[in-house]
DNA sequence: TGTTGGCGGATTGTCGACAATTTCTCCCCT
DNA sequence: AGGGGAGAAATTGTCGACAATCCGCCAACA
């Protein structure tokens, strides 16, 4: 099961493999909660432990991957309070990237945006929901990039990839989440520079697109019995 | 030169040499661009390499180190842009900290912000540069904690010990920070639960610290034309 | 005198072997 | 048939040795 196939025989940097996997997560090709075993990564990217072992480190620093001790390392799996926060945090760090994306964006940037924008709505009409997930990600994170703050832009980076994991776990999949429209939107306010505007849009569009969503933890399963009460085991979830 | 004397003789976590290191670096005590060789690490935790280096790479995501392959690790060095990108996610971020802190700041927690206020003004007023801009972190980060977004929390925590090493290095001697009577019309407006007014107020604290600073990069060094013509080294300052 | 080139010491990067732990499987017993 | 337990297999964690690279030093030369 190669997770991608690899034409290229050069060595792939931390950085190309740590991307590669944070994209398979961003077309839900990686569920939240999949085990990534070592050896099959390290087949998969032709490397070693040592390398592979550093990536899921920054995997987990990033919050898209979890590491349990002695028993491996799995996609994160949000809870329901872990969720409401991400889509805080992007409130915050959003309405900060669309202000100043508003004073930068030139015409050419904007008709990308528009262009991605589009797509996103294609895909999503023609039901290719992973698709319609990670050119939403792209959007963001082009508005993102065109805010000039490679901080916040890092930021957004991860959140966008916890997002991802949050509508795969939460997502009804009734929902259609049409959000080209309000991308569009997004778009226009930003291509009159008006700041309060784009902020706002930013603002009700993360709101509805959260809204869509039915965040809440499901009951107690067989597995969690391991961390109600204290772990015989030696790392877990809980207090290492 | 033992960093920090370690009488506790149990293995440290990953995480407590990671804390161990911020807060060195947020008491002022490892000064930007500061080298880190894995030997002297490994003997000040008394630990070996493999330990090591997983810490460092967890900092260097944390953005408070940096990599240079094949040279080691130093403590970053955020350049001009950076610092500035770094105080704009700080307002982003801590703007919307304040806003949740204000709705659920119970007294014991106020009092304690007071305290933490009141301590940062006593170590200023002594002089006592390193410990001012230590509590000072403390205090934001006690407010993001209060604000119950785990995740905004971690981005402060990162940002707060980016911000101390801008400090460090643009930060004129002459200028106080004077932020004690800022912190506690900060914690007045968090009593009353006036949200909009503590997010201004925290903006403007934010803005004020960073107007004291004297943020522009250094004349190009002879180091710098290593990086301004392609790097004959394999990994660098630049794209690897 | 200032620059270049090379050598030795030191530091970092990589890899494989081994130990520790978990997980799976099968068997036994009730 | 189901539960428990022992053993086996697989996976992760640790450590040390070796290779690759860099840095500082010193000599040679223009």
């Amino acid at each position: 099961m190669a997770l991608i196939d690899d034409d290229l025989r050069q060595p792939h940097s931390d950085a190309a493999i740590v991307d590669r996997i944070v994209a398979a997560v961003m077309e839900q090709k990686l569920a939240a909660g999949a085990k990534l075993p070592e050896a099959p990564l390290c087949e998969a990217f032709d490397c070693n432990r040592s390398q592979i072992r550093r990536v899921l480190i920054v995997l987990a620093e990033r919050g898209v991957v979890t590491l349990h001790p002695n028993r491996g390392a799995f996609v994160a799996r949000p809870d329901a309070e872990e969720a409401r926060n991400v889509f805080e945090a992007r409130r915050a760090v959003e309405r900060s990237i669309v202000i100043a994306a508003a004073a930068r964006l030139d015409e050419a940037a904007i008709a990308q945006l528009r262009d991605t924008a589009r797509e996103g709505g294609e895909a999503e009409a023609r039901g290719d929901r992973s698709e319609s997930i990670r050119l939403s990600g792209v959007f963001h994170l082009r508005i993102a990039e065109a805010g000039g703050n490679a901080v916040l832009s890092k930021f957004l980076e991860d959140l966008v990839a916890r997002t991802s994991l949050i509508i795969g776990l939460y997502g009804s999949r009734v929902a259609r989440s049409c959000s080209e429209e309000e991308h569009e939107a997004l778009v226009a306010a930003l291509e009159t520079g008006d700041r309060e505007r784009a902020a706002l849009l930013m603002e009700r569009h993360l709101a509805h697109v959260e809204r869509l969503l039915d965040i809440r933890d499901a009951g107690p399963t067989a597995a969690d019995i391991r961390s109600v009460f204290g772990a015989p085991r030696k790392g877990g979830p809980e207090t290492p």
